[in-house]
RNA sequence: GCCGGGGUGGUGUAGUGGUCAGCACGGGGGCCUGUGGAGCCCCAGGCCCGGGUUCAAUUCCCGGCCCCGGCCCCA
């Protein structure tokens, strides 16, 4: 009787890794290893469970069902869902020796998130990442940034797109126009999806519009957009409700701009017919009211930030906070476009300066190629400066390998001293996945380069001190623990990709020989030991790789 | 939460409303006694679960579970 079937069953999200598998992970972790070592950063590792307090901290208690928590007689645990925060623990509680400042360290482990997987997304996901902490310098933020390109080079990963923005930038608009503090990540969060879907809508538009016939989209996408107007149409409908019951707090003089457009309901037969300029049409005019309508509520409902109070932002505030998320393109065009809109005066000028020497710094570190792109606001609400993001745009959905960006409060708010601190985490399993798809995976390496094999019980003595001596000398040897036939071995030999086989009868007992097979060529010599290790060395040193 | 595509020995697969569900690799055993890296022979092992249709379901239908993708969200 086989057991259970459900008890032998991995839990959803997780995996196991076979050794072919591993390998590509150790690769890349080797990788990693080595780039971040070059620069001086030093690997250290923290549990992988901490009290559940510690990640909610900053993140809030929404986001208790994003992890796996779990209670002890301490309190309540959770898997680690990141590792910045116990590396920000870590260095508040003292467990790093500050006079080494600024501190450079790096970790590579499991993180666990509760989501639904899908490709390039699991529960169980591994991340390897870096913190500087305790240089408030552009060139810091610059170094931590070429870090990551440079892994990706090491690597030979081709095609990844590096986008940069900077919160500080973002914060410091926000505050001038009179933004309270507390309400920032409150507009910041909606405003990233409301660009996001912005995004999604003009990029159906271009397709539509690009191709006359045809089926452009997909019966995915298709769906996708008919939802994402479908969900705009009902938010308006409420509001226009609201406005009849006479419950809105939306002046009705906007009322036109909210008038139901029935062609929501055909664009199926719209696209199947071919009409997609009706539909650029359509498209068009839900972008344009998604705005309208974020920014009346914002206008009139306000923005709650904490128990009992609100924040109406002004709709002059609003359009120029737009303008300004939309920013985006290389560093010549996008900075100019930054300061014509911003200014260079107080604080926003500050941070626009600040910004502009960790992009100069990039440059003498030879980072070239990336995209400015304000609308990048990093889920996490720690980033307090540059922040930035690294994608494989191949890899589809999960397409991001990298995140990053600058977080000094973040060590302060855990009772620390204050230290301004720089970082960035790669997706190891993306970073694979990414190898994978381009090709790079190198081939695997065999099991062992020598494979000795006994003819008989008698030289089990004499082959197993022989491989021990192969071993001595830094040859990858196996020996047959399987009393099988001659030729039988000799075809795992090869199945296990050795490059020679050492066959050991009686005679070569006798003889005080190896006999050397080379398992291509097929020649052998019987030699002593001593000459018999220096002929394998030079086989496998003259052979290919 | 939503939308697709799938579940056949350990792995990869073929196939069928009704005989014994086929093949490859892998596993176990045998012939073969130091290179015949092969070959041959034998053995073990499978239609995800539950309903329905039917004389008969692995096959058709429905539901569930699981896997794989995509959307949302995130890293």
């Amino acid at each position: 009787m086989g057991l259970e079937k459900s008890i032998l069953r991995l839990p959803r999200g997780l995996r196991d890794f076979p050794p072919e598998e591993m390998a590509k992970f150790s690769y890349v972790e080797n990788k990693i290893r080595r780039v971040l070592e070059l620069y001086g950063y030093q690997e250290v590792r923290t549990p992988i469970f901490e009290r559940f307090d510690l990640f909610a901290l900053r993140s809030g208690e929404e986001i208790r069902s994003r992890m796996f928590v779990f209670s002890t007689d301490e309190g309540e645990m959770a898997l680690r869902p990141e590792v910045t925060a116990p590396i920000a623990r870590m260095v508040a509680t003292g467990k790093l020796d500050l006079s080494k400042k600024p501190l450079k360290i790096y970790y590579i482990g499991p993180c666990y998130r509760y989501d639904e997987p899908q490709a390039g997304r699991y529960r169980e996901f591994w991340q390897a990442g870096v913190e500087l902490i305790g240089s408030p310098y552009p060139e810091a933020d610059a170094e931590v940034i070429r870090l990551a390109t440079r892994v990706l080079e090491e690597l030979g990963l081709e095609g990844y797109v590096l986008r940069i923005g900077d919160m500080a930038v973002i914060r410091a608009f926000l505050t001038q126009e009179g933004v309270p503090e507390e309400a920032v990540n409150r507009i910041i969060g909606p405003l990233d999806v409301l660009t996001s879907s912005l995004d999604k809508l003009r990029m159906y538009r271009e397709k539509l519009s690009e191709a006359n016939s045809g089926r452009p989209l997909g019966p995915d996408k298709l769906s996708d957009l008919i939802r994402r107007c479908d969900e705009i149409r009902r938010l308006k409908e409420e509001e226009l409700l609201k406005m009849d019951a006479g419950e809105s707090l939306i002046p009705k003089a906007y009322e036109g701009l909210l008038e139901p457009d029935p062609r929501v309901y055909r664009l199926k037969e719209l696209y199947e017919e071919g009409s997609f300029d009706e539909i650029c049409d359509v498209l068009d005019k839900k972008a344009e009211e998604l705005v309208v309508l974020t920014k009346l509520r914002w206008a009139y409902y306000g923005v709650e930030y904490g128990p009992g109070q609100t924040y109406k932002m002004p709709e002059e505030v609003f359009d120029k906070l737009m303008e300004l998320m939309s920013i985006s393109g290389p560093g010549d065009e996008a900075l100019p476009a930054l300061e014509k809109l911003l200014g260079r005066s107080g604080q926003v000028g500050q941070a626009l300066s600040r910004f502009e020497e960790a992009l100069k710094a990039l440059s003498w570190f030879g980072v070239e190629g990336f995209t400015v792109d304000m609308s990048i606001v990093r889920g996490l609400e720690y980033y307090t400066g540059t922040v930035f993001e690294i994608d494989f745009p191949f890899l589809g959905a999960q397409k991001q390998v990298c995140g990053g960006g600058r977080y000094d409060k973040l060590v302060e708010e855990f009772g620390g001293p204050s230290l301004p601190a720089v970082g960035f985490a790669f997706g190891v399993d993306r970073l694979v996945l990414a190898l994978e798809r381009s090709g790079k995976v190198p081939p695997a390496r065999p099991r062992c380069d020598v494979y000795v094999i006994p003819i008989s019980e008698e030289v089990l003595d004499y082959a197993i001190r022989a491989s021990e001596q192969l071993r001595s000398s830094g040859l990858r040897t196996e020996v047959s623990l399987s009393r099988r036939k001659l030729r039988e071995e000799l075809s795992i030999a090869d199945k296990l990709g050795a490059r020679l086989a050492i066959i050991i009868g009686p005679r070569e007992a006798e003889e005080g020989k190896l006999t050397v097979r080379d398992l291509e060529t097929r020649e052998q010599v019987s030699l002593p030991l001593k000459e018999a290790i220096r002929h394998v060395k030079a086989a496998l040193a003259g052979g290919k790789t």
